[in-house]
DNA sequence: CTCGATCTTGCAAACGTGTTCATAAAAAAT
DNA sequence: ATTTTTTATGAACACGTTTGCAAGATCGAG
């Protein structure tokens, strides 16, 4: 056994026996609440002070009906713009004294649903979930467990009321245009094969801009990686491996770009000048590349803290829908140029 | 008002009363407690299961006066070895059925003890500190809350009764060794002026290493970062204005490393052609940059893990001291070779 | 001095669960 | 058939807080 055996906290009723009233008038005290004498109540203030009491939160979630809580749910706590959003969750959660659960999922849908199941349990006031696999299936779980859920950058094919995504669609367009314009007309694109409806969307914007263009799709140009560094290499391999190189690339995201940045650079070939590359996401690593990258910047933290806004003014009460959008913003850097004549 | 207000969820009573039993008798038969009937915990299990009963922790955590919960408090959530470290931490937990609050408190010394205090009254079963600012002070703090506080990468001055850390000096040391068994005799150092601890053990490996070697150490040739990226580029700016160069430069981590390698492209130099650089940490970009980093391997994952599995220990009733270390292992890759004759 | 109005306080119930203790019922031993 | 033992159950309390309600205290006006 060691020293840390649970036995019994000091608790409002200890300072209430030493202030002489009852443990209600502590409570009361301690909330600053009008109902107590100030003088009384600068007493008992002073009395815990010296006593050293801290509320339990435990019995106070159990009379308030209120955990002061929000859970949030992602597919990788490791993965750089989870982390990001997780980031800005937390922020705006402390400004407004709420603590946050963490659990991963690993994208897995069942095991996304049993964390919300066991956040429920623990009576969060609230649920977050990044990057769902379920979508607006949450929709009657929500409603039976009374506990509203927001999705930040829904996965699942289905429009859920409460969310914060981003619309891939002008941010690719305004990428692949961006290399039309400098006068690519071959453009390849490398997405991810796990990437759902955000991959879907950012192979939207793609064929956009093409079609603007008046350019015609190669299927063959078309690969698909996981979205990871790794995937990024093998996809541009079977590029390189093409009899008809593109003299420009479109990637899901910057970590497949960087990933086929390192292919292009085993090839000796040169970016930009051989090969034009693009990404999105706009990682902090993606300005600290050779050469720079060029890419869309999704506000990962700012994500973050307008879900987590969204989920304290439907607690306060508001009733919106809030299917907020938000758009990606170019960054052109140095890997990309105009095509070899 | 939306859905979400607050009213009764269903309890044991519920069932207990749908049942025609006591709620005790819910309470055991849904423990699978031995001392009820098994048909009746059978009975009682399926009408819980028709009601969709889901147990509250909150009750639960005020009559056990255990909350399953731990709590971490981190420098950035969205830092890469900390965000590793996290997704450790999370992965035994909930492998024990224990949820996780993350906390950032910036490294500030205050607000991690803030932090803490939030944690306690929240009741949390334990806290891990990740590079904590306050160290062993906390001895008494933990003593008082009865909450057992294990620190990880412990960053104050301090010896603390549970924690895990990384010692540095013998990776560090190994990897100026590895610089000097190539034949390297003019060996920077790059440091992180906010790095406290950690930046000390890196410096004395390093310093070990050279006397080991009978080198003499040049002042000038020590410099210091922020051990972020930025900082990693001012300081090899500094070195690179100097009238003698050094031939190869060992850095307190992998970001103070990119940073670097960055401005000897920018000078039009070749890493390890004209100048060797190792790392310290083994970030995953670590084995992507141009070229891949010479570093020393940090467990990030793993002492999270470690860190996770003491705090348990603890809470089972074990009582060892335990300052567990581990240490780093050189990763030799292409960024040092042998100095130009 | 009395009466109502206003403060201040305590009592008790509530929140949802676990747990101890006593007792009833059933089973086993005599 | 009676006593002892075992098993199953319920009543009651505990955990720490909030809160509605009622009672008591205080005060000012008449």
């Amino acid at each position: 056994m060691n020293t840390f055996a649970r036995s019994s906290y000091i608790s409002i009723k200890d300072i209430a026996k030493a202030a002489g009233v009852s443990h209600a008038t502590v409570s009361r005290a301690l909330q600053s609440s009008s109902l107590v004498k100030p003088e009384t109540a600068q007493r008992i203030r002073e009395i815990a002070q010296r006593f050293g009491y801290r509320p339990n939160f435990v019995g106070r979630s159990l009379a308030t009906q209120r955990t002061q809580t929000i859970g949030v749910v992602v597919n990788a706590i490791a993965d750089p713009i989870v982390a990001e959003m997780v980031s800005g969750v937390e922020a705006v959660a402390r400004a407004h004294d709420y603590s946050v659960y963490l659990a991963n999922c690993h994208a897995d849908p069942e095991t996304e649903m049993r964390v919300v199941q066991s956040f429920h349990e623990r009576r969060v006031d609230g649920i977050l979930v990044a990057a769902s696999r379920v979508g607006a299936l949450y929709e009657p779980i929500a409603a039976q467990m009374r506990t509203p859920i927001i999705l930040i950058n829904n996965q699942h094919p289905s429009s859920y009321k409460y969310s914060v995504n981003i619309n891939s669609i002008p941010g690719s367009r305004e990428a692949v245009g961006h290399l039309v314009a400098l006068g690519h007309r071959d453009i390849a694109y490398i997405g991810d094969r796990f990437g759902y409806q955000t991959d879907l969307d950012r192979f939207s914007g793609y064929r956009q801009a093409l079609e603007l263009a008046g350019i015609a799709a190669r299927e063959e140009w078309i690969v698909h990686g996981d979205g990871k560094l790794e995937g990024g290499t093998l996809a541009m391999r079977k590029l390189l491996d093409l009899p008809a190189l593109p003299s420009a690339v479109f990637c899901y995201n910057d970590m497949t770009a960087i990933g086929a940045l390192r292919v292009i650079h085993e090839h000796s070939l040169r970016v930009p000048q051989d090969i034009s590359l693009a990404g999105f996401d706009d990682l902090f690593l993606a300005s600290y590349t050779e050469p720079p990258l060029t890419t869309v910047r999704q506000p990962k933290h700012e994500m973050g803290r307008m879900a987590t806004e969204i989920l304290l003014r439907i607690l306060a009460g508001e009733d919106s829908d809030a299917r907020t959008e938000v758009k990606g913003e170019l960054i052109v850097r140095a890997s990309t140029a105009p095509p070899r004549a």
